[in-house]
DNA sequence: TTCCGACAGTGGGGTCGCAAT
DNA sequence: ATTGCGACCCCACTATCGGAA
């Protein structure tokens, strides 16, 4: 008999955080969101589109089939790789798409699979079940260890939990109404995501070209300045509606150049972007930019970038790279 | 009537596998 | 052996539309 897959349910993403005696929050996992189905004893693992990825993370299966307890089971839950208590999604990117044994020893990548939700139990469908029924039915059913982790939520306090979110680098905190129902697929507002967004100025030092029904420009291309150079940071493609692409383009147009402003090579910047085949041009690193972003990368650049407005009060050569600083409440 | 959720479209970084070079 | 590209993850965001509220 084939494991049943159970579309996961989606949260919504939210601006205003809040305390809520009728809420509870816990913490937002940087991972790969999976269903983890178990049928007797087939147990499969199953990504948010449907695809079967049980065979690349053997470790979790094997810790998953030996929980003891009914052998009929969804668990809904997060994928992690850890460095101690720090999630790394750079890691887990090592993970994803590999099944060969070997290559699998050698990536050296520490999986936790947080979870956080029980749709199905013993036959029974707990969907209809109020979040912390199932909450509790998830804490009871299984003793966790270090590869399956029980994601553990507080009680009405969001607030405090998203600032301490902000201190200790994660990714943010998620909302859950109470009392909601499991909602398969749906992208419900009976969940929140309260994520913690950084940001810092950078110079602009180039734009590609629009694809597509796009007008005015792709995507900004972004640095900032390591002493005497401009360093490349990525590029910005995203955070602007129609009238500020053109008025962005209007800005640019005049500043183009034929020299590259960047210490790195146009062959190292196009590489980074190869993904979209638009010409690149140069400008005169004189606009500032504000930029929301989740977190650096391993190689230096923004990772989720996008545009929140001009900074013509700031000195481009004053744009360094800064810590990461928290914005929003 | 207004608002919300779903979808399509455009843009980002990063990784792997695989075919072409 | 290297390179380019597609397919996946993670997304952010704008614009549009139809149905729910």
């Amino acid at each position: 008999m084939p494991s049943e897959w159970i579309a996961p349910m989606l949260a919504t993403l939210s601006s205003r955080r809040f305390d809520d005696p009728a809420w509870v929050f816990e913490r937002k996992l940087d991972g790969e969101r999976l269903m983890a189905v178990r049928d007797g004893a087939d147990v499969r693992l199953w990504t948010r589109n449907r695809l079967d990825v049980s065979a690349s993370y053997p470790e979790v299966i094997r810790a998953l089939k030996a929980l003891r307890g009914p052998k009929s089971w969804v668990i809904d839950g997060e994928l992690c790789a850890m460095r101690g208590d720090q999630t790394s999604f750079e890691d887990l990117q090592k993970r994803m798409h590999v099944t060969d044994r070997r290559a699998i020893a050698n990536a050296g990548v520490t999986l936790a699979y947080w979870v956080f939700d029980l749709p199905r139990f013993d036959g029974h469908d707990l969907c209809p079940l109020p979040l912390t029924a199932r909450k509790d039915a998830l804490r009871d059913a299984f003793a966790y260890d270090d590869t399956i982790r029980l994601s553990t939520h507080e009680a009405e306090r969001g607030l405090a939990l998203f600032h301490h979110a902000q201190d200790a680098g994660w990714e943010g905190v998620m909302a859950k109404r109470a009392a909601s129902t499991y909602q398969p697929g749906r992208r419900s507002p009976d969940w929140l995501k309260f994520k913690v967004v950084r940001g810092q100025e950078l110079v602009v030092g180039g734009w590609t070209d629009p694809q597509g029904s796009r007008s005015g420009l792709g995507a900004l291309l972004l640095g900032y300045y390591d002493g005497d150079v401009l360093r490349y940071a990525g590029k910005v493609g995203t955070g602007f509606d129609a009238r500020t692409l053109a008025h962005l383009g209007s800005l640019l147009g005049p500043l183009a150049s034929d020299t590259n402003p960047f210490a790195e090579s146009a062959a190292e910047i196009r590489k980074a972007s190869r993904s979209s085949p638009s010409q690149t041009h140069w400008v005169e690193p004189s606009l500032v930019v504000e930029i929301g972003f989740s977190e650096w990368t391993g190689a230096g650049r923004l990772r989720h970038p996008r545009y929140q407005g001009l900074r013509d009060d700031k000195d481009p050569r004053e744009v360094v790279r800064e810590e990461p600083r928290p914005i929003g409440p």
